[in-house]
DNA sequence: TAGAACCTTGGAGTGCACTCCAAGCAAGCG
DNA sequence: CGCTTGCTTGGAGTGCACTCCAAGGTTCTA
């Protein structure tokens, strides 16, 4: 658990996954819900614990995302699919408002959790070489039944 | 999200991961969590929600595991890495009890838990595309420093 | 201008997977 | 035998990441 030099040569453009119509730059909060997949409630709570960086506000006070926004709820939304917790998201979050001097404890926490990332794939090929043994077992005594497996 | 053809050529041996004394099969719960990194709390807590397929005991009441537990632990230990929750490895412990006529349900649950893991590999190796992204930007902006990535 | 559908807040509630506690019995050693 | 360490139980507590609520203000469509 160390090695797999997992190639990634798929999708290696400009972070931007969701759809977003052109030309837009102010969106209510069910909007974004509704491009990111999060719900209203967590873009709220999100704000709260310090995880967005600052969002506008309409003259009465309602939300208004931007783009810049949803680039950044991209960018959590897959930092949210390794496991990484919200708080050393929050983390990074408070790193970029403080600005420059930052730069450098930034990028050691993107290696960091690019190295997690790479243990938990390599993990998962471990198990994944488990379950097709396991799978192989069940296929090769589907063909000669006799005894059904312990665990 | 459903391609990345992963290949699992390390490891495809027998599921036995954790090194144990050979000619023993009879080992407290305190012996267990040592070998399985799990507390006892855990295992206790296993055995109450129905996860571990009934344990021995001595004759006044105290755990003695085998390694046919071991094994299994070891296995649950596998799955819990994927992230599939603990109610499902129930259901599979569950079907295992059960004896052969769930045969084949065991076998789709084991099929549907792989497909899980390859997505969860494809997801992984997406994320580490954008981080690798991010990364040679960082490098990059070190050479030439002139403005800090916003997000 | 009315009504529906949306947005705001602080705080409380949920579900998961543990994690710990107290009180008491069991095991091994000098 | 006494002592320490380990094991037993049901039930309560913890931490994380949401998830929901009530009461009220806002925005849009007819």
């Amino acid at each position: 658990m160390e090695s797999t030099s997992a190639r990634t040569d798929i999708c290696a453009s400009a972070p931007r996954a969701h759809p977003r119509p052109a030309g837009q730059d102010r969106y209510t909060i069910s909007e974004v819900a509704a491009f990111t997949g999060l719900t209203a409630h967590t873009l709220r709570w999100y704000e709260r614990i310090g995880l967005m960086p600052h969002v506008d506000r309409s003259h009465t006070g309602q939300r208004r995302f931007t783009n810049r926004d949803l680039d950044w709820l991209a960018f959590v939304s897959k930092l949210r699919l390794t496991g990484m917790p919200v708080a050393d998201m929050v983390r990074y979050a408070e790193l970029l408002r403080e600005g420059d001097h930052t730069f450098e404890e930034r990028q050691q926490l993107l290696e960091a959790t690019r190295r997690d990332v790479r243990n938990r794939i390599a993990e998962l090929q471990g198990t994944l070489a488990v379950l097709d043994f396991k799978i192989d077992f069940y296929a090769g005594a589907r063909r000669t039944p006799e005894r059904g497996l312990t665990t």
